[in-house]
This record gives structure tokens, sequence and C-alpha cells, in this order.
DNA sequence: GGGCGGTTATA
DNA sequence: GTATAACCGCCCG
């Protein structure tokens, strides 16, 4: 076999992972959430190893998890080690994983430290050939006592330390390494060595003596306190020695044929690799697009005649269930036209029904008539259960075709959101990649091209687009087959998805479908407007700036403020940079004329770019309305969200704002009809709380912050100042979020012993409410999560987190969850009430928005008064609480009109 | 063009 | 102090 030089390359695997993660304080997370910080750190450095240094042979080696043999000799070894941090613990065995995804042997001998199995390797090695070289990767000094002429030591960048770099690290040579140790001893391990002798006392003395030994021996030669010790502390000096000397012959079988570098098996890395979120390294091993073949895609079938469709229909019925996707032009369902259905009734047996497909050679299709007439019976069919993945699409775009899907039994996504809410995303790919550990194909993959655009799906080569759509179908229902029985296991949850989640998706459908009308006109004219206000303010910031510059850069306007006007800087950004926020502004507005402007100028342009601006050109040419997407799998607290456009942070608050509401409108003959929860998370606390003061105020129709304002300043209700009730306010809101004494000080303006005093008052009347915060903090350590009032569960892995404001950070979510989240639920049983209720009686009104505590709906005149009606009864009837509901009702022509 | 920091709109 | 979405500038590849 090969005989001539070749280097070994042993890597003290546990070391690093510790210098890792302390090295790499970035945040960093796996798909599910795992801290990666340390496994990333230590990833590179074995990739800097292969790559760089060209080994020949290498292995990774752990400590063991169990004592090693030191600990009989002496039992304080290494009793000073600390248990290794919260975020650190399960990167342990992701760091031995990514050492078997790059092909490297790793080595873990029982009662062995890594540093005897590294010690005894080497020397195995050396002793082969004598071309052969060795090279311990290692920043412990320790190790230095096992350089020779042939072993060194790396430091995993820089550094290489050789005989001679031993010799300037401890003064003497490697063979004398042990009786430096001995002699001073180790504080990280726990080794005694010699009092009032350290590394370089030792150094001197060994210049002097031939050993340790020899030094011992001389000890009563000595003189002063030195001597003394040397003598008294003999023995402790020997069992150093022993403690600090690397076993060179241990106990292990290696064949070192084993040890000859591979290279990685992409099937293994690339999963891994994704997994844990490492694009960096995906790219540089050019693997963004390796897939992993998990699923046999052998059963996807395309389907170009009624006979096929007609079998494939027969095997869905026999099957009983079906799992489909549709294809479409577009993702704006107004412009989406069918350009295939995949069809799954079982793991890998899909077919994918072309009907749109467009392109030189393609052959003969099914009309999309003919295909839809055949599955409408399926689809409407409520007794064959359907799945998928995001369904609402589904729904809406069968909808227009005239179909409207029912019996659905799970969507992948829903599913995943319930069981962990806390996900960054709930795409088919990364959930297929996370819990089925497959990579769906790309479409990339199938097509070439980068992204799908709108049309695109019409050129693809059906073959290609059966792969690709049949594996939609396919993974949506293996996914629910995986997730179902885990939903299972928790009957709340089961519940909120059947009755709650799933009919929600489908109402949801037809609101993103119907949309809001909104008057682009009025917008446009109101652009123009702040258009040419925002010059003037323009021209004035300049003129109070001294010259131009970008008013919309943070950074040139800090410059401006801080270094050129020489305000004073007050609060730093995240990234330490002197913030320019509205409450540094608003502080610095006596200072000098610049603040204020662009206090003014921000209003003016925010409110213009994000909705002026946009919106109008987000009114569909088709339906003359904005159709917002309702994300349904985004908020860890379970509430709904609003994108492209955002409707729920339409503004309100300021008059020039509240003027864009001005263009949310109905269709002549109709109203608008907005209903909101009034404070329904304060009764929620109340509730939680049983707190008797808080539940009468609200039983009687008491102003909640007057009450609060009069029991925590012990005054009568009717004499409750405006001040005292805005800093009443403060404390109800603030402990809803969990907020510190500090925070509430500087939110009322006030010292910290004021806020205290006013904090104890507040709990002493409250004793419940201080009882529920107490209570969701211990009951969330127990669970490791929390809860709302309907079972909607939220993890939160960081409860005992030992980092102080890691553990606060996830406390104030367990106080706040429960309440946003059950507030969440309670609207969303409401929309379903109000749905089925307007439905039952034939009304033609309709929910167009939903805005967490806040209803739209659009009604003709005719139906205005039935509708209100109803919207108090489901929405104070949606939950049963210590305290009432209360819901307040507008009707107006404009949204502007109705608060 | 993508990603991130800083900022601000809502409940 | 909770939960979001979206804009802009700026740096990167």
């Amino acid at each position: 076999m090969s005989t001539s030089d070749e280097t070994l390359y042993l890597v003290d695997g546990s070391g690093f992972i510790f210098r890792a993660y302390y090295g790499i304080r970035a945040p960093m997370s796996a798909l599910d959430g795992t801290p990666t910080n340390a496994v990333y750190g230590f990833t590179r450095l074995l990739l800097n190893v292969i790559r760089d240094r060209e080994p020949t042979h290498i292995a990774v080696v752990f400590d063991p998890s169990g004592p090693s043999f030191r600990a009989d000799l002496y039992p304080e070894y290494k009793a000073n080690r600390t248990e290794p941090p919260d975020d650190l613990r399960p990167q342990f065995n992701l760091c031995r994983e990514a050492v078997r995804a790059l092909g490297i042997p790793a080595l873990e001998v029982a009662r062995y430290e890594a540093d005897d199995v590294i010690g005894t390797l080497a020397r195995r090695w050396n002793a082969r050939a004598d071309s052969h070289r060795c090279v311990i990767v290692t920043a412990d000094k320790d190790m230095m006592q096992l350089v020779d002429e042939r072993t060194l030591l790396w430091d995993g960048k820089e550094k290489e330390t050789d005989r001679e770099g031993v010799i300037e690290r401890f003064g003497v040579p490697p063979e004398r390494v042990i009786d430096v140790l001995g002699l001073a001893g180790d504080s990280s391990d726990n080794i005694p060595g010699v009092p009032g002798i350290g590394e370089k006392t030792a150094a001197k003395l060994l210049a002097e003596h031939d050993g340790m030994e020899a030094l011992l021996a001389a000890a009563s030669t000595i003189k002063g306190k030195r001597g003394e010790n040397l003598q008294a502390f003999a023995e402790q000096a020997r069992l150093s020695y022993r403690l600090a000397t690397i076993e060179t012959e241990a106990p292990l079988a290696v064949d070192f044929a084993s040890l000859a570098l591979t290279p990685h098996d992409p099937d293994v890395l690339a999963p891994f690799l994704r997994r844990l979120n490492f694009k960096r390294f995906l790219k540089e091993f050019k693997l963004e697009d390796h897939a992993i073949q998990g699923i046999d895609r052998s059963g996807y079938v395309p389907v170009l005649t009624l006979a096929e469709l007609n079998k494939a229909l027969g095997k869905i019925r026999k099957a009983g269930r079906l799992s489909f996707d549709l294809e479409t032009t577009s993702l704006s369902t107004h412009d989406a036209e069918l350009v295939g259905v995949a069809l799954c009734w079982a793991p890998g047996e899909a077919v994918y029904v072309p009907v749109g497909h467009r392109y030189d050679g393609a052959p003969k299709q099914l009309a999309v008539d003919e295909v839809l007439a055949a599955l409408k019976p399926l689809l409407e069919d409520w007794t064959l259960p359907k799945y998928g993945q995001n369904l609402k699409y589904e729904w809406q775009v069968l909808r227009k075709y005239g179909v409207e899907l029912t019996g659905v039994a799970a969507d992948s996504m829903l599913t995943a959101y319930l069981l962990d809410p806390n996900r960054q995303r709930y795409g088919i790919d990364e959930l297929s990649l996370d819990l089925l550990e497959h990579s769906m194909i790309s479409f990339s993959q199938v097509t070439g091209t980068k992204r799908p655009a709108d049309h695109e799906f019409v050129g693809v080569d059906i073959a290609d687009a059966t792969t690709y759509a049949a594996e939609d179908a396919d993974v949506a229902l293996q996914l629910c087959d995986k997730l179902g029985p885990q939903l299972a296991a928790q009957p709340e949850l089961d519940t909120l998805n059947r009755t709650l989640e799933v009919p929600l998706s489908e109402l949801l459908s037809r609101m993103e479908y119907t949309g809001v009308r909104v008057d682009g006109d009025l917008l446009r004219a109101q652009s123009k407007d702040f258009g040419a206000r925002l010059d003037v303010i323009e021209a004035a910031i300049y003129e109070a700036a001294g010259g131009e510059f970008t008013i919309d850069s943070p950074k040139q306007l800090g410059d401006i403020l801080f270094d050129k006007l020489g305000l004073t800087p007050g609060k730093k950004t995240e990234k330490g940079a002197r913030s320019t926020d509205a409450q540094v502004l608003r502080d610095l507005r006596a200072e000098h004329p610049l603040p204020g402007l662009i206090l003014d100028y921000r209003h003016l342009s925010k409110l213009r770019s994000t909705y002026l601006d946009t919106l109008p050109d987000l009114i569909h040419p088709k339906t003359g309305r904005v159709h917002s997407n309702f994300r349904q799998a985004v908020a860890a607290t379970g509430r709904i969200s609003s994108s492209d456009p955002n409707l729920q942070n339409i503004p309100i608050k300021t008059d020039e704002g509240r003027q864009i509401r001005r263009a949310f409108i109905t269709d002549p003959g109709w109203k608008l009809i907005s209903a909101d929860y009034s404070q329904v998370e304060l009764r929620l606390l109340a509730h939680y709380a049983e707190a008797d003061s808080l539940i009468d105020a609200f039983v009687n129709g008491i102003d909640i912050h007057t009450r609060t304002a009069a029991d925590v300043f012990e005054v009568p209700l009717e004499k409750v100042t405006s001040d005292q009730r805005r800093q009443a306010k403060a404390i109800n809101y603030g402990l809803m979020y969990g907020m510190s004494g500090h925070r509430l000080a500087a939110e009322l303006g006030i010292d910290r012993r004021e806020a205290n005093a006013i904090r104890t008052r507040y709990f002493k009347t409250y004793a419940g409410v201080k009882r529920y915060l107490d209570q969701a903090v211990e009951e969330a350590r127990e669970t490791q999560a929390t809860r709302t009032l309907f079972g909607r569960v939220r993890p939160l892995p960081d409860i005992n987190a030992r980092r102080w404001h890691v553990k606060q950070a996830a406390e104030r979510l367990a106080i706040n969850t429960p309440i946003q989240g059950s507030a969440a639920d309670i609207l969303k049983r409401a929309m379903l009430g109000l749905d089925a209720a307007l439905r039952g009686k034939g009304l033609q009104a309709r929910m167009v928005l939903t805005v967490h505590d806040e209803l739209v709906l659009e009604a003709p005149e005719a139906e205005v008064d039935t509708v209100k009606a109803l919207l108090r009864t489901e929405m104070e009837g949606a939950a049963k609480l210590r305290v009432p509901l209360e819901v307040e009702v507008g009707v107006g022509d404009s949204w502007a009109e109705i608060h």
C-alpha cells in the first residue's frame, strides 16, 4: 500500500465544539430551531482542514460522555467544569453528525479522553513509516507534550507549534511539558500542582534540574516557602504529573486504512446541511440543487385521455382519499387559469392531468372542462376526504370554475402550524425537507429557469410538469399522514384543526376572492397633495440642515444631527449607531428645528409610500378591488396576518393617516359595517386573573382604566384625573406584555421607585393578576409551552434557558401568548359563527377584512340592521368568560366614517 | 437582485 | 414589554 509522505490529521473534536460555540455569538438555528452556531464553526474548521491542509488521513476524536480513568486517580479531576449551556447541549450530537456527513471517521473511547486517543494514534501512526507525519488539530496547550520531530500541533487557523514553539510557550522542550504541568497544575482541569508554583516558576526550576523527580529529590536544598511546598506537596505533584500525562497506549483497535480521507457522499451531506440551514456550505459544495431520492417518483404518471383519467378516478374512489394540487397561470386567483391538476390517492401514487400546456410538440391534452366535470363529483363529495397544501388557494381557483370544494380532511400547512406555530416558514418544500427528509424537485430543476413567473408553467414539458406537480400532491398527503397522528394525540389541537382552522381557510379564501373596494383616484389625489406638502418640508429640512442630503437615510441624517449640528445623541440602535427614531427626534425638538421637520417628513412620507402610492396599483383591473392575502400560518400566537397589501395596518391614529380610510368603500347601495371587540385582551386578563374589581368594572360597564386608576391611586372613581387614567392604562397594557418595572417607569415618566410603588399597589389590589402572571410562567416552565383558552399550543423552548435575557423573553411570551392567542381564537370563532349565520339566513352580506379584534363587512343597505344584530350575537357569544364580551358596531360609506 | 438594518404603520 | 408587514438605503455578489 502507500508508504510515503502520508499525513494524519487528528482533530480534538470536543475542544473545538466549545471554541466554536464561544467564538460565534451570532444566533444561528436549524430549520427546527435548534441552535447551530457551534456546529457551524465546527464544520467550518473541518472544511478548513480538508480543503487547505490536504490530509491523506484524518480522524476527529471526541471525549466520551462518562468519566475518564483520571477520575479514579483523583475524584476532583475536572470537577470545576460547569454544565454546558442549554443552547450548546443539543449541538454535541449535531457536531458528531457533521463529522459523519463529511465522511470523516469519528472516534470515541470509553474512559479515555480525546487527548489520550489522539496521543495513542499519533504514536502508532508515526511508528508505521519514517516518512509519516501527524498533525494534531487543537487549541489545548496540554497536547504540547506530544510534539516531536514528526508530530506538530495546529490551532485550526494560522498557528503551528513544533518543538521550537513548545520551548517558546513553556520554556521547556516537549518531553518536559508534563513536568511543568505536574508542578504548576492546570486550573482548567482542576489539577492542583504545587502551591505557589506556576508555569514560569516551574520552567525556571526545571532548567536547573533534570525533570520533576530530580527537582523533588532536591527540594530540601531549595530555600524558602518554595522549597517547603515542594517537599510538603511532593505527592500532590506526582499525582498532578500522572493526571497531566497523556496516555499514548490507550486500548483501541484502529485500522489506519479506515482513516484515509474519502470524498463525502452528497446524498448524505446535502440533507444534513439543509436540515441545519447551512446555505453557505451548500453553496460551497455546489449542493443547492442536490435532490435526495427520499420519495420514489416512478409512480407519477401523466394523464392524456379520458380513459386514463377515469382509471385514476377509480383508484381514488377505491383508496377513499384524494390529495390534489392545481397548477395555474398565476398566483393571483383572479388571473389564474388552470394548466393542470395533480391527483394523489396513496403515497407515491399520483397522476398529473395537463389541460393547458402549450409549447412546440406538446401532446393533445384533455380539455379543462371535461377534466373538471369528471373531478367535480369527487371534489364536492364531503364523504371523500381531501388533502393538500394551502388549500385556501385551491378553493379560490375551483370556485372560479364553478366547483365548490368540500370535505377537506387536512391541510398540511395548517396541521404543521398547529403542531409547531414557532416555525419561520410553512412552505411545502421546507416541511418536506424537515419532516419527511425529502428534498422536493425545485422549479429550476424542472424548467432550467429560475423562478416561476406568470404563465410560465404553460411552457413546461408535460413529463417535467408531472414530476413537479404530482410530487406536490404526494408530499402534501405524506405530510398529512405523518402529522395527522401527532395532531390526533392532542385532542384540543385536533378539534381546533377540524372546527376552526380548516373551515376558516375556506372563509378566508372567500374574503380574499371578494376583496375590498378601494377608491384609487382619491388615494392618487391625496398622494399629490402629500407630495406638495413634502416638497415644502423638504426645502425647510435642507435649509435647517444647511445643505441637501438623503433624508430617508438614517445614516446621513445621524451625521447631520449629531456631527454637523452637534445635537445630543440619544439611544443607540441595535448595531450601535446613533438612533434617529421618533422618540429621539421628539426629545431633540427643543434643541433645533430640524428634528421636528424630520418627524413631519417621515409621517407624510411613510403614508405616501406605503399606502397612497401602493394601494392604487393593487386594485385589480377585473374586480376594481384590492385582494389582500390573509395568512393563516404566520403568527405564532394564532393571529391572522395580512399581506400584499397589508390591510391590517391602515392608519387611524393621526388625522392625516385616517384620511386614507376614506378610500376604503363599497358598492353603490351597499354599506360598510365594522365591529370591534372592546378591550378583549384586558377582558381576557380579568378572566384569567379572576380579579373581582376588574370583572366588576367590565360587568357594570365602568371604564376599565379609570377603575384601575381609582384602585391603584386610592381615589373615588369620579376623582380620577386624566393623567391618572393614562398611567393606569399604561400599567394595564404593560402587564399584558410582561413589562419590566424599568420600562413602566420610562413609560410613565416617573422614577423607578415611584414605578415600583405603583406596581406594588396594583398587585395588592389585583392579587389575581399577580397570581396569573406567576402561574403562566410556572406552567410554561413545567410544560415548556404555553396555551390559549381553546388549547392552541405554543412551545417555549427557551423558558428554562440559562441566559437571563433569553429566559426573560420567553417568560414574556408565556404571559402574553395566552392573552393574544385566546383573543385570536375568539375572533376566529366569531368569524365562523357569523359566516354560518349569514349563510343560514341567505344574506348577501360578507366579510371583507379581519384586523385582530375587528371585522369589516359589506352589506346591502337593506341588510344592515340584521347584520348589526348578528355581529353582536356572534361576536359576543364567541366565548363564555367571567366577563362579558362587548362589541362596538359602526356603519358607513367608507371605513373612515365608522370609528 | 437579495439580504439586512433602521424605521414606522396597525392591534 | 406582545404580534405583524413594508418601506428605504446600503452593502453585497
